[in-house]
DNA sequence: AAAATAAAAGACAAACATATCTTTTATTTT
DNA sequence: AAAATAAAAGATATGTTTGTCTTTTATTTT
């Protein structure tokens, strides 16, 4: 298990995807992207409706539609597709689980925990989905293995 | 879901619930450390025997029996138990579920997230089992909401 | 030796995450 | 209007995690 779940990899895995492959105003199908980021079609699917409704992509039916990002979506953070899909708990639990995480009430790991999850939740709004369209235009980096 | 799963939460809590209540020798029964942790009794057992059979905790049948810890077990770092029920994925994984985690083939996050999840690494290699029984005999930490 | 205690082990069940397949709806092209 | 396209939606399946309950084994106390 990571720290993210299988359906948040896919998620941002596919929105760099996307972005990547939409930066001049076309559009990219479902087949296209499972393909790239080496994941389940339908699986993937089901997660790109989701993410459609809640606004983070954008899609359009029929020939010649597929999914795409505008300046808005491109422009929003990694933090909004992870709190889309796990929710906040992973920038606000307890490492160990326990009900609330507090000052007040604090597990034995809340100092130290507390400033490395900070430092995940800095990376993550500090960064923007169209923020690493470069290095995967250049081959850097890689969305499958 | 959270950094580590519910099973190494429950593992993670309840070895410094040991250590806590059984630095002078004694032992401590299920009952007590499921209680002591809020954590569901049978599930916890289970969590107990396979972490008695690595050898991170010790335990003795039959009356005054239960769990307890040595010298040698209570300086072991928080990292071993996290490796003997999450195995090593948390330290080693691609953020993105990349099938391999490299310089050479990295995803777009991989030097962002590779500095925090190292940060993780330490934290956890650098802190024992004991270290936090002060704080919890003081009351200043706590193991259950 | 018998009874009591407590962990170990086994069987089962519910919940959740992940994955696959089929049908429907919306849109565009012809 | 008809055909083609592609996402949306629905139904179903598989696997893993989490949780419960019962029986067995080892040990100690009486
Ligand atoms: S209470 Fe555990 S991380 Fe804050
Ligand atoms: S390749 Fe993704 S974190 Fe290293």
């Amino acid at each position: 298990m990571g720290v993210f779940s299988k359906t948040c990899e896919y998620a941002i895995r596919s929105v760099f995807f996307i972005a990547h492959r939409t930066a001049s105003g076309n559009k990219v199908g479902i087949k296209e992207i499972a393909n790239g980021i080496d994941s389940p079609e339908h699986f993937l699917a089901k997660i790109l409706q989701d993410l459609s409704r809640k606004g983070i992509v954008l899609s359009a039916k029929g020939p010649n539609g597929g999914f795409y990002l505008d300046d808005v979506a491109r422009k929003r953070p990694l933090s909004d597709v992870v709190e889309a899909v796990d929710g906040n708990s992973i920038f606000t639990g307890c490492g160990l689980g326990l009900a609330n995480c507090s000052e007040t009430n604090p597990c034995p790991l809340h100092h130290e925990f507390k400033a490395i999850r900070n430092q995940l939740k800095d990376l993550l709004e500090q960064t923007t989905i169209a923020d690493f369209s470069e290095s995967l235009n250049l081959g850097i980096t890689k969305l499958r293995k």
